[in-house]
RNA sequence: GCGAAAGUGGCGGAAUUGGCAGACGCGCCAGACUUAGGAUCUGGUACCGAAAGGUGUGGGGGUUCGAGUCCCCCCUUUCGCACCA
């Protein structure tokens, strides 16, 4: 052992050995206790950035603590390896997506190892692998089978210069990214899994997550999927033999309808117009209320619209409403069409008063007051009386509401109803680099799956990406050739690729039987791993992959795969690692060696805008390669950096300072770690008498067993893991300080070495989850053979834990006034005693009289006095 | 606009159920060792004040012997949703 710490040979050393002895990988133990930790699936961008340092270092610093609380610990790792990024850099480096994603993968592979992680290699998958896509196919055709997928028209965004698809990203401002030209809508077939199915099971079992998953995220789900409870009504259109439904909500306002309003697109607009002589300029006019519908911003658009000069009437009254359509009604919600009541809704009522629909009052307020016509303003949820409603008038609103449901659906025009936010799932994609469907298009038989045996289909290679109009795929004969299954004729294959959104929807059930070629997993292993115990990962995916891998799993449990509703028991969503950026007017965004002390810009001498903290990018020039700082002080202290910085959901701020303030405890972990690990290797077993302890011994003791307590409570319940790295550092000094009592009493005698030794034993074990590599170092140089992953979780003992001797607080009227040491036994009767004797106690209550005394055992003693 | 979360020293952040605010770290100041220190060790560091003492957890009110913590109002910031009928 070296007198010094030099984290590149220590790293390098126990990476290399934990490889060689395969420490972390597991299998299936039916005595022990499983725990699944998972950091979510690492997308093949290329590099690794500070973000998957976050992640990962979190991740396995429970998998080190729960390892050593005895758990059996599957900690696995993987790679999202499909997409439309690998597929644009092939184009812009004259290579393929499959080289560009190997090479990307080995590159971080590379990188991710150097970090240390205590992941169990041999499970690694990659998406991209025909041995795991195989198996999205599998599930694709198991839905299909069921009814679970369907194929329908639907718009995508479509750039008609290059004629290619657009991802929403490459076609925001609704521009294409490449060629800058207007995007379009353009409908094509696409398939689609039944997700709104499962709307109400999405919603409901976000209750088994409260607790569990953040709120945050279960409230963006919850938004998300947009349950709405509330009725359908049928208007009959007058002079024509159909009936326009709407939504509402509120069905007990329905007597101040004023119009019924259709969004542009709805499939009655024709009809209803049907032999009126304007029909043309409305139907035209339809069509641009639907383009600004599309590109212009929710709060930027005005609402407008144009009179069909058609009719409907109100089932309830009989009142002959003018039919619209309008840009603020939405095709895609409800029924596509809504009534008009502008004293119960905000943009009704802008509506109204824009073309002076009339307006009339069905609710009352607490008060029973009535609106004055001249003042038409919408009522707000105070107003709940009905008024002006018929027979239902002078009741609440929801008995109103129930009731003239129950009306409506007894008289056959209306019916209670729920609607729901949530879309089915597009799940097709018009390029390359991802999973092939698996479907195969008939003129005679219609869609055919392809034959479980004959799967994977794979993704054939050396495909020209740069071809005009539809998919790459679609220029593949070889590919797209082939026979029906069902008839034996001439067919084409489906050259659709999923969303790579169906490759991490069920990966790390894959983990638990990564090589498995005959099913996507065994069932019996899966059943012993999941559900997930933790999962980490970042907020984007709150209503993306979190949304979508919860569906998939009911998915699974209803194709009989899996036994339980919700896949991770707990999710944990870390928070970002930003830092300062360097602004100059002139030469924009600076690196931070480019700005002088002054802060101004070395090129120009300008002044720098500088303290403005941001998420890290190469545009703005403020992010930190991790392999850099890897290469100054090694990732342990990497790791605990990035850890003590602050809570782990929280966003945190780079710096510079800290990380090596990191090191720098590294540093005097290893100094004083290197001055007793021989005295301990030699350590005696001496037996310890508590009572017989100097002052300084059972200080440390009680420190130590302070400090487990602390750190294990930490782990158990908040995972605030920058509070449990503070409790080390405290430990640490600790030490420092009995060392120093020891050098006083000149050298360490049988006991003191025995209590060094118990404290660097709790000490080491402890520090292992933040940082692994020196913690294996010291714990071998203290003598031990084994991996220290295998080593038992120090256990603290609140009898060694308490104080004997406590600092009590004294308190005249709230105020604290002086302190007092009490033994920790002492009575409150004692302390009181004590707290009363206090000189200062009594100049500040002289001449007032105790009112009442308050004492908290070991804590404080408050004196109230008149 | 709706919804959620958060506001604590120069900075990152502690303060389990109401009980000594500022743990731990960064930065800064002083000292020791040293040819030297961007190493190490020791001490100091919320603010005002010479001190006694006073003031302090975004602002204002309240409950309580006691409030960073609980309740009401307001302000600010961040995030999410955004014509969802």
């Amino acid at each position: 052992m070296k007198e010094k710490y030099f984290p590149q040979e220590v790293e390098k050393k126990w990476q290399q050995r934990w490889a060689d002895e395969k420490t972390f990988e597991v299998k299936e133990d039916h005595d022990r206790q499983k725990f699944y930790c998972l950091e979510m699936l690492a997308y093949t961008s290329g590099r690794a950035h500070i973000g998957h340092v976050s992640n990962f270092a979190i991740g396995d610093a429970l998998a080190w603590y729960k390892r050593m609380r005895g758990f059996n610990v599957l900690h696995p790792f993987g790679w999202d390896a499909f997409g439309q990024p690998a597929e644009t850099a092939a184009i812009k480096q004259g290579t393929d997506p499959e080289k560009f994603t190997r090479d990307a993968i080995a590159y971080m592979k590379w990188q991710f190892q150097r970090m240390g992680l205590s992941y169990d290699w041999s499970r690694e998958i990659a998406s991209c692998d025909p041995e795991y896509y195989k198996w999205n196919q599998w599930f694709f055709i198991r839905m299909w089978e069921r009814g679970m997928l369907y194929r329908k028209l639907a718009p995508v965004n479509w750039c008609p210069n290059e004629n290619i698809s657009l991802s929403n990203e490459q076609a925001s401002d609704g521009k294409c990214w490449r060629c800058g030209a207007n995007v379009i809508q353009k409908e094509l077939p696409q398939w689609f899994a039944r997700i709104t199915d499962y709307a109400d099971q999405l919603l409901n079992d976000l209750d088994q997550l409260e607790g569990g998953w953040p709120e945050r995220v279960i409230s963006m789900q919850r938004n998300w999927i947009g349950r709405s409870s509330g009725a359908h009504v049928d208007f009959k259109v007058e002079g024509v033999d159909e009936s326009i439904t709407v939504f509402t909500t509120r069905i007990d306002t329905i007597f101040g309808a004023n119009a019924i309003i259709l969004a542009p697109e709805h499939r009655l607009v024709s009809r209803v117009l049907e032999g009126k002589p304007h029909r043309e300029e409305v139907m035209n006019f339809g069509e641009t209320l639907r383009q600004e519908q599309r590109s212009a911003r929710v709060d930027e658009l005005e609402k407008h619209g144009t009179f069909t000069g058609a009719y409907a009437i109100n089932p309830f009254n009989q009142e002959r409403l003018p039919i619209w359509i309008a840009n603020f009604v939405l095709i895609e919600y409800g029924t596509g069409a809504i009534m008009s009541v502008p004293s119960g809704d905000e943009r009704d009522f802008e509506f109204s008063r824009k073309y002076n629909l009339p307006f009339r009052q069905i609710k009352l307020n607490e008060e029973r007051r009535e609106i004055p016509a001249d003042r038409m303003e919408a009522a707000d949820e105070s107003w709940s009386t009905t008024v002006n409603t018929g027979q239902w008038s002078g009741l609440k609103s929801e008995d109103a509401n129930r009731l003239m449901t129950e009306y409506a659906e007894a008289n056959g025009f209306g019916r209670s109803a729920i609607t729901y936010k949530l879309r089915d799932w597009g799940i097709s994609r018009q390029r390359y680099w991802g999973t092939p469907v698996p479907m195969i298009h008939c003129e005679k038989c219609g869609y055919q799956p392809v034959p479980d045996d004959e799967l994977p289909v794979v993704l054939p290679t050396g495909v020209n990406l740069k071809v005009e109009g539809g998919s790459p795929l679609d220029h593949v004969p070889e590919f797209v050739n082939t026979t029906c299954p069902k008839c034996g004729g001439p067919a084409k294959r489906d050259t659709d690729t999923m969303d790579t959104f169906v490759d991490s929807n069920w990966y790390y059930f894959r983990y638990c039987d990564p090589h498995n070629d005959g099913q996507p997993f065994d069932q019996q292993k899966v059943a012993y791993w999941l559900p997930v115990d933790q999962y980490i990962g970042g907020i984007e995916h709150a209503v993306l992959h979190l949304i979508y891998t919860r569906y998939w799993n009911k998915v699974m449990r209803d194709l009989g795969l899996v036994k339980f509703d919700e896949p991770v028991s707990r999710l944990l969503t870390q928070g970002m690692i930003n830092k300062e950026t360097y602004f100059c007017p002139e030469h924009e965004w600076l690196f931070p060696e480019q700005v002088t002390e002054k802060k101004t810009c070395l090129i120009c001498g300008k002044e720098v805008v500088t303290g403005r903290v941001e998420k890290m990018s190469k545009s703005k020039k403020n992010a930190v390669d991790p392999i850099e700082m890897i290469n100054i002080h090694g990732a342990d202290a990497l790791r605990l950096f990035v850890l003590f910085a602050g809570p782990p959901e929280k966003d945190k701020e780079w710096s510079d300072t800290g990380f090596e303030g990191a090191s720098r405890y590294l540093q005097r972990v290893w100094r004083i770690a290197y001055k007793w690990q021989s005295r301990i290797r030699k350590a005696t077993n001496v037996p310890i008498v508590q009572s017989d302890l100097h002052e300084y011994q059972r200080r440390l003791r009680r420190r130590m067993h302070q400090i487990i307590r602390s750190v294990t409570e930490n782990f158990e319940e908040r995972l605030h893991l920058n509070t449990c790295i503070s409790s080390l550092m405290e430990l640490t000094n600790e030490i420092y300080t009995f060392d120093q009592s020891v050098e006083n009493n000149g050298g360490p005698n049988e006991v003191d070495v025995q209590i060094a030794s118990e404290a660097f034993h709790s000490l080491i074990p402890m520090l292992a989850p933040f940082a692994p590599h020196i913690s294996e170092e010291l714990w071998s140089s203290f003598g031990h053979r084994g991996s220290l992953s295998r080593t038992k979780w120090p256990e603290f003992d609140d009898e060694l834990a308490r104080e004997d001797e406590v600092e009590v607080a004294v308190q005249v009227n709230g105020k604290l006034r002086s302190r007092i040491f009490a033994r920790a036994a002492a009575s409150d009767d004692e302390l009181r005693e004590a707290a009363m004797a206090d000189p200062k106690v009594q100049a500040a209550s002289e001449g007032r009289s105790v009112v009442k005394v308050i004492v908290v055992p070991g804590k404080l003693v408050n004196i109230v006095v008149k």
